[in-house]
DNA sequence: CGGTTTTGACCAGCGC
DNA sequence: GCGCTGGTCAAAACCG
């Protein structure tokens, strides 16, 4: 059976859509302004042969590159004019007149200062979008009845307010950023974390922080919506008793309430996650022709962690992937990306199903770079679904260059203090958009995405879309 | 031989 | 109460 070769891999972003090499050129393409929407046959999330780089080789390319990213590369800061590209070099080691250089040099200080006229268009533009932020916030606060999260949102704020005012640096925005950490939030050190091995006491995964915000306002939802309703069911008994003794609390929901489901265009059967996957069950459902395959983890006895895989009924090359739970093991560091995508998306989830719904959506309106949820409670459990399947959004500028994926990390302590994660993706305009920490529990998903190389690239086109 | 997949059956929730 | 649907179980088959 050759149902390896024939997986939906999530890739790298320099080997994304690797399968359709015209395509990328488009998807980077940000001056043709026309934006395909490719078919991707084979998408590599988590391969770990990537360029025929090993993993560590691959983590460390990652942290070198890390190191000089803070500032995006795409921006001159003038202190490379000695580039060949520039000019300058060639003319200055050649035997052009002085007048000569004299104007090469104007030119190039014009140019340096229209873009530092952008930055500081986009300075303005960023610290306009936080501020009206910052005032819907307080008034959707009231609707609020989580103290700790409303709490957390004003130390936050006034954090913020002392940040913006100061006009840090990008680069000084990002590393101040990253050191605010939200201070109630329970560590669990028994959480796998890629970085765990030398940062112990900030073995914090966003799953993590995000669960155990979400197991306080899931307090509230427990009573509201009772027991779980799979737990009610014939097998969830035996689940119940496989969990951890943290997800058996009474009154504490876990991640089982909540799914995250991912829409991609493959010919694929299956999402390559590099978790092992047990499948143990198969349904027609839903009067779609194709089934619904179930499966569940097995790197460990008694993991809860589940999905399902279903292609859309409209579309045969969507593939419908659909996480619920929690993996109780340490995963791979690809698949701990993924899996802290979904649980942060779960948790948002949770947590926005609980507060206003206004609140999630009023956020994507309020940053058109930043991408939208589908949020679903129509069906048994509540399910966000993140869309890989639709073209580029051309009001969403960042998501051109998957570099600069507009992701603030707040919620993810994890990602912002893994130097493997932080340093590639944090552009200068990404760092200036972390100031945008509270924009709301969406960007969790999004910072969980970008947190990864694979996953922001995957990622780079997709839709979420708020819906009732 | 152990792990995985297949597949029919069972169970619970929900709507009518 | 009944039928439909989603989710799971478990035995048999399959595979490396």
């Amino acid at each position: 059976m050759d149902q390896q070769g024939r997986e939906l891999v999530f890739m790298h972003s320099g080997d994304f859509l690797r399968q359709n090499p015209g395509v990328s050129d488009h998807l980077n393409d940000s001056s043709s302004g026309v934006h395909t929407q490719p078919t991707i046959k084979e998408v590599d999330f988590f391969s770990t042969d990537r360029n025929g780089k090993s993993p560590s080789e691959h983590q460390e390319m990652k942290i070198n590159i890390g190191s000089s990213s803070l500032v995006d590369s795409s921006i001159n800061t003038g202190l490379n004019m000695s580039t060949s590209s520039s000019g300058i070099s060639k003319i200055a080691n050649g035997k052009e007149p002085n007048n000569n250089k004299l104007s090469v040099l104007r030119g190039e200080l014009g140019r340096l200062h229209d873009e530092n006229m952008k930055l500081r268009k986009l300075l303005v533009q960023t610290t306009k979008s936080y501020k009206d932020l910052q005032a819907q916030l307080l008034v959707a606060m009231p609707k609020q009845t989580q103290g700790c999260r409303v709490e957390q949102s004003h130390e936050f704020l006034e954090q913020m307010k002392g940040e913006l005012n100061d006009t840090p640096t990008p680069v000084m925005s990002a590393q101040h950023l990253m050191d605010h950490r939200p201070s109630d939030i329970t560590l669990d050190v028994n959480e796998p974390s890629v970085s765990d091995d030398k940062t112990p006491e900030l073995v914090v995964s966003p799953a993590n922080i995000i669960e155990k915000k979400s197991q306080i306002l899931g307090k509230r939802a427990s009573i509201d919506d009772g027991i779980d309703q799979t737990s009610r069911s014939r097998g969830s008994p035996k689940l119940e008793q496989e969990k951890p003794p943290d997800e058996q609390v009474p009154g504490v929901v876990s991640f089982r309430k909540a799914r995250v489901s991912v829409r991609a265009r493959s010919e694929a059967p299956l999402i390559s996650d590099e978790c092992q996957w047990r499948k143990y069950g198969q349904k027609m459902a839903n009067g779609n022709p194709c089934p619904r395959a179930y499966y569940r983890c097995t790197m460990a006895v008694g993991c809860p962690a589940r999905k399902q895989v279903q292609r859309c009924a409209k579309d045969n090359t969507i593939l419908i992937t659909t996480y619920e739970g929690n993996h109780n093991h340490p995963l791979p560091p690809p698949a701990t990306a993924m899996a802290n995508t979904t649980s942060a998306a779960a948790a948002m989830l949770l947590s926005g199903s609980t507060t206003s719904r206004e609140g999630i959506s009023s956020s994507s309106c309020f940053y058109p770079c930043l991408p939208m949820a589908t949020l679903s409670t129509s069906a048994s459990f509540p399910t966000i679904t993140l869309d890989l399947t639709q073209g580029p959004n051309p009001t969403m500028p960042f998501l051109r260059t998957p570099a600069t994926f507009p992701l603030p990390l707040h919620g993810c302590p994890q990602l912002l203090g893994n130097p493997m994660h932080v340093g590639p993706k944090l552009p200068a305009i990404l760092s200036v958009q972390l100031g945008q920490r509270h924009a709301s529990v969406v960007e969790t998903v999004t910072a969980a995405i970008a947190s990864d190389p694979y996953l922001t690239t995957a990622c780079s086109t997709w839709i979420v879309r708020i819906s009732t």
